[in-house]
DNA sequence: CTGATTGCGCGATAATTTCGCAAATTTCAG
DNA sequence: CTGAAATTTGCGAAATTATCGCGCAATCAG
């Protein structure tokens, strides 16, 4: 990009120092540590019990098997992105982290493929 | 780990050679590029039009928008995430690509925080 | 227009990565 | 359990890449 190789770095360095670029990341393909399958998780909260959010953030946040984890609005609250090895691996995520008095009701979505 | 820097990255450069590391990226922060919204979209797809589902999946495919794109089991058929600047720039994604004849419904969950 | 600030190129230096090779370790068939 | 084959390692050298100091050009505010 007609840049010396020095200013084209110190560029990069500093989009990093400045958060444009927020992290360096490799990619790893789940499948090497057996995890074949990614659900996607629509889960209602009950309203009755608005204390016990936090709770559910930090369950939340200390499952491994959720990649990804949105508040959001609408009919529904909190949306996940789970990746396990199998339905047994799935069932006994839903079973410890999804089973909550404060859950109300969660759908389940299984990734039938990734179009992007 | 009690290797050499060698060793080490030769394992590294094996890793990303037999696909265990499938790339390397840099996370550049959306609000650089002034998005600061992102949704959460699920598709109901018209079943009436089944040859129409090729199209989409180029349709969705070119949608800039579109940050990540699953196919899903059960009452709908696929999850969009969508990274936009606000509202209407929202609006204009939706009226490009989701109002079309074989997307029978759409349903925007705003996404308030991101937990994980 | 002027001084201050920022970014650049250049060349030197430092740090990292790659490579060849012999030795060590691991794998695997019998 | 054994030995041959295959794989991986450490080491030192060479190649590549990143960082730094410095003088200069461009930008900007007043």
């Amino acid at each position: 990009m007609g840049l010396s190789s020095a200013a084209c770095l110190r560029r990069v360095q500093r989009l990093r120092e400045n958060g444009t670029i927020e992290r360096d990341v490799a990619v790893i393909n789940p499948r090497v540590f057996g995890k074949r399958m990614t659900v996607v998780v629509l889960l209602t909260l009950n309203s009755d019990r608005p204390d016990r959010y936090n709770m559910l953030r930090a369950d939340l946040e200390k499952a491994p098997e959720i990649v990804q984890c949105d508040h959001v609005t609408g009919a529904h609250d909190i949306v996940l992105r789970v990746r396990v090895a199998d339905m047994e691996e799935y069932s006994a995520f839903v079973d410890r982290v999804l089973v909550k008095p404060y859950i109300k009701r969660y759908e389940s979505l299984a990734v039938l493929g990734v179009i992007k």
